[in-house]
DNA sequence: TCAGACATGTAATAAGTTACATGATTAG
DNA sequence: CTAATCATGTAACTTATTACATGTCTGA
């Protein structure tokens, strides 16, 4: 599923310009998939060549004008491909925890300073989060529903192990673990292949 | 943090090839970062390049060569550096649950096969971090325990919240929701915006 | 007056994935 | 005999990110 794709999706729950795909991108996507301008525009442009969609400039005083998008039957009929044969990957890449991964070479303040503003981030998505599912209705779709609880959980469950596990990074652990390491000179077993 | 970052990160525990690198990788980082050898390779020659790691041939019977890297000061101080100045992003991009979101246009057998795959994916890290888990000893590093531990709340949160929000999806809600739209041909206000 | 919303796009760049290419040994 | 493990790499391809480019209106 690229951005193509997604924004073929999105266009089959109403006409939609660029700017507010991205907007909708950012409201409801923003937990699990990022799209910007720079994929978005030529996606649109794409789909519009190939039939699946259609394109009419809708002007506007005192703003530039529209080119807003429709979906077409083609593009319904492509779109449900998609969704019978994408295999759905769910792909975390993860720098904070890579990071974290080496904690024990990072500084204090830095580990704290680090762990914060994840912890920042997380409250912030679940706030968000909270904040659209106080405003769904009764016509919002299941699948809606669904992902923005499934990101509400996740977000949670991540602030809440990090609340209560990151005391094991600190000074206390973190102090004789490479001590050790440096004593024996050797590599340490890091996946229990060698015991 | 590029796969480069990471590799110098990797060294920093211990010598290595590349093969290596890839094996532990799949082993501890599975879950929240990939790297194939097609970034690895390419990644182990920058380094060398660059001075941050020596490289020594070792010529092996029956077996091709290795190829060993160790981490020089430089590549020490370096990793230092991006320990310290890096922004540590955590991106998830899930076609699962960009898939889900349109789940009302979905069979519901397809629906069924891709939750299903999900939760197998989900039950298979758990087993996997488990494992890794049983097998750490005393000189595991604290950062190392906490990714594992990490990756388990996350993957033990997310399959309980798909087996118990599964049933949202299926017919009973998604045969009334869409049928609606279609009446009014009203595209759904998705971000609570209109209201 | 100054930031932010509205609205479109292109081009350069970065980065990783996949396929290709090779080849011996070993366990089932 | 067949698949998997060991071990290295390149090249083409796909994809998204970032920066650039432009301009008005509105609210604080």
């Amino acid at each position: 599923m690229d951005v193509k794709t997604l924004c073929l999706g999105m266009l089959s729950f109403g006409e939609a310009c660029g700017y507010d795909l991205k907007k909708r991108f950012e409201a409801l996507f923003r937990h699990f998939y990022s799209a910007g301008y720079g994929s978005i525009y030529p996606a649109l442009a794409e789909l519009a060549d190939a039939g699946l969609v259609t394109c009419h400039s809708v002007p506007q005083e005192g703003r530039p004008e529209r080119k807003v998008y429709r979906i077409t039957e083609a593009g319904r009929r492509q779109f449900d491909e998609a969704l019978r044969t994408t295999r759905p990957q769910h792909k975390l890449r993860s720098e904070f925890l890579a990071m974290i991964y080496f904690a024990e070479l990072m500084q204090p303040e830095r580990l704290d300073e680090v762990l914060d503003e994840r912890l920042r981030e997380l409250r912030e998505s679940e706030a968000h989060i909270a904040g659209l599912q106080q405003a769904f209705d009764a016509a919002v779709p299941v699948g809606v529903r669904f992902v923005a609880g499934f990101g509400a959980a996740l977000a949670r469950v991540a602030a809440e192990y990090i609340e209560q596990n990151r005391h094991m990074l600190s000074s206390a652990g973190a102090a004789r673990a490479p001590a050790r390491r440096r004593r024996t000179g050797q590599p340490v077993d890091l996946m229990g292949t060698s015991a």
